[in-house]
DNA sequence: GTGGTCTAGACCACA
DNA sequence: GTGGTCTAGACCACG
């Protein structure tokens, strides 16, 4: 698990983080019950401020995509799966819809486009 | 055309009112050539400041959803269309799609998911 | 003679109107004595304000590139060569040479790029 | 690298910045990885508004000349290099090398100013 | 510390 | 009338 930071980003680096663990848990990069490294290490590792993975990691925690394990590491949780999109994610999804039609892409053209970006993801 | 704003919300003003615009230039709502409301006259309606507004408007511009005209107002501009989606919507498509997937959602969900999103700015 | 004008343009239309009369008489379409269109006449024909075309045409007659006839009309002058570029437009070059540097263009690249342009408007 | 402004041109405020640091990393005097002075540092030193100084290095972001590195402060970027002048730049050529021409310039005149122009950066 | 965002006024250029 | 620019403050997110 390497994670790719790019300082000069808008997103924020705890951001970025948080997604590339995302990410690596859903393509099964990272599978259930795998350790992550430690703030320490990671920060270190990846340039940043502890602070900062910590952060990243309080995140992922409270999103339930890891959890503490007893000795004081941090797992990849089972998937709870609520079965739905957040409407925090709906709402992007929605915004992303109209960029893709205004792009001049038809409804097939997308949702082939969607299934690409889900299928990235195995 | 009436817009929405939550000054709560952690996505800066600027960018709720280019995406409620761009929104509805894609579903049609604002038509091309339409003339969208003077930034002071949409400021007031929205109890938002004015440069806040101009922002928007300024974006809106660099990415040619609209036009200033210079004999006054702004018109919402004939779409080009680029024909593919920018990186930037795309790798945010990614994260979406994988937290679809560990929201426990098939791919054919996600799909189904995908075209509403699209069908519901039409 | 015929203007091309962009609405869209951050130009003032004004301005656009004023570049393209002193480009025509550098190219030699306007040759020095032609008359010019009449106020009225250019601004139906453009769509735009008689006071947009009269301020186009004040601007040059301020330059020296054009002068009032004794009839009331307006006509192109002698050019006078004032044999040196003035300030404003040497430090527009400068900004323009160092755009091209940094867009990687030598100094030959440069050169035979003004010498297009200087052709360019024969 | 400090800036002379001038409160009294037509040129807005926020594009002379632009301008001069734009012509300073041309020169070299800003080199690539160099760390460009703090919005509010430059703000007060310049006697200027911090959205002032703002907006000039949004746009130099916007152009690729600058990065925002998140971990603060803004850098001097590393030039991809276009390896040719945008139209808009063309254009403006284009008006100058008129004129040039309606001074009386010729061309060899014209050019050798124009290898002026590109060496006064170096 | 940094940059990002926002407010409530103001003046100006353009058409 | 329009949009563009600017000021002098303020609060917030990030690292």
């Amino acid at each position: 698990m390497l994670l790719r930071l790019d300082m000069a980003s808008r997103t924020p680096i705890y951001m970025q983080i948080r997604n590339q663990v995302m990410l690596g848990i859903a393509s099964g990069e990272l599978a259930a019950g795998e350790r992550l490294p430690a703030i320490r290490a990671l920060a270190e590792q990846c340039g940043v401020n502890m602070m900062t993975v910590s952060k990243a990691y309080g995140l992922l925690r409270e999103e339930g995509y890891i959890t503490a394990d007893r000795r004081g590491g941090t797992v990849v949780a089972g998937s709870p799966g609520a079965g739905a999109l957040s409407e925090k994610y709906a709402a992007a999804l929605r915004i992303i819809a109209a960029e893709a039609r205004l792009a001049g892409m038809d409804e097939e053209e997308f949702a082939a486009l969607c299934r690409e970006a889900y299928k990235g993801g195995a």
